[in-house]
DNA sequence: CATAATTTTATACACTTGCATAATAATGAT
DNA sequence: ATCATTATTATGCAAGTGTATAAAATTATG
């Protein structure tokens, strides 16, 4: 029989990618190591060649989820040349576009959240890769806040990054699964004029 | 051996809660028609007995949940002779609260929903039971500021109760995962603070 | 081009899964 | 008490599961 041989090894990637679609389009429970392969384009032998067993490949699996999710809102923080109203704005922004909202994001992460409440090694992963998103928010927003003279004290600082952390993740989720729901930018100007009603900031 | 059986005939719904307990517990993964029977305290081939198959107990499972789920909140918004402000707030508690906020309301959700967008007996059962938030939040965010003598038009009240829905999501998921992080009263007063600032009202 | 190393397939195995069915126990009716 | 009905267990089966392993195919190396 003809093998499936590509150029380059990125086989281990083309798995952890089919894992991905697999888990997307067929849930947890439909997903087990031939269907896997099936995605791939290979048979089920190969993944024990590349992972251990199908433990390690979910877990890579959640590791590669968690990176692209996080990657994206990174990168519209860490531009600290800008007034911290705009990263904030950008931070927004990145979180309520595409491909973090998007159906698929919010199924993976769905069906990715019950397990690390299950599996201690997923709850390491998350915890590894989780840039607890209010550590990234306060200090956007005390900095905001200072900008325009006001120092707040850290309990409001606090408060304040839960009320705009559940506002976006609120977002998130309504967007991300409702269909055709929202018009190109009408999700981020919701998240963003949400945002400074809650912190009576202009940003 | 000796048999199991209970007065009353209330097997159906230790099943179904069983069956709850299981994927709370255990994961969708983890939830095999014999470890709820175990969940149960009976044998497996009783589950056949008072359902069709797994798939059955499955569905009764889900439409128990979102049923023990928008029961509370429905209540909080059916005494409509206080004003409508009155009975947003009283929405916002009660969906803020215990048993709603809830570690398990929160994982048995996330196990599910991924499901409901794989099989369509499911979603039926979401769509069915779904009074859709935004249904509940839109007459009472447009009656709230008629009170105040406000007239908003329809896509004002549509935008406003997005938002609204979003941020009660967010603070949902954010309460109930985050293990002692708040106080009694701390997640619903930061929710109608925060539903407060949006709709700049007064609630 | 021959041979070693790497990658992929093919196959088998032990175990779990949902489901079926017969046997058993408990209850209700007369 | 006897018998029919309902409820529960016990057991087995076919299909699917993750994993192990050997064979085959491909690539790299001299």
């Amino acid at each position: 029989m003809s093998t499936n041989r590509r150029e380059g090894n990125n086989r281990r990637q083309e798995l952890i990618d089919a894992t991905l679609n697999c888990i997307e389009n067929e849930g947890l429970q439909g997903t087990t190591v031939r269907k896997v392969a099936d995605y791939a384009g290979v048979t089920n032998g190969l993944i024990r060649f590349y992972f251990s067993g199908k433990d390690e490949l979910m877990r890579a699996a959640y590791a590669a989820l968690l990176d692209q999710i996080y990657s994206h809102a990174r990168i519209a923080v860490d531009d600290d040349t800008v007034k911290p109203q705009v990263r904030l704005r950008n931070f927004i922004s990145a979180t309520l576009s595409y491909p973090i909202v998007a159906p698929r994001t919010v199924l993976l992460w769905a069906n990715f959240l019950p397990v690390t409440y299950i599996d201690t090694e997923m709850s390491i992963i998350r915890n590894e890769a989780y840039v607890e998103t209010t550590n990234i928010l306060e200090p956007l927003i005390r900095d905001s806040f200072l900008d325009n003279g006001i120092a707040l004290d850290d309990k409001k600082v606090k408060n304040y990054a839960i009320q705009v952390n559940a506002i976006i993740d609120g977002l998130w989720i309504e967007g991300s699964l409702a269909g055709n729901k929202f018009q190109r930018n009408e999700l981020v100007n919701l998240g963003i004029e949400a945002t400074a009603a809650i912190l009576s900031l202009k940003i």
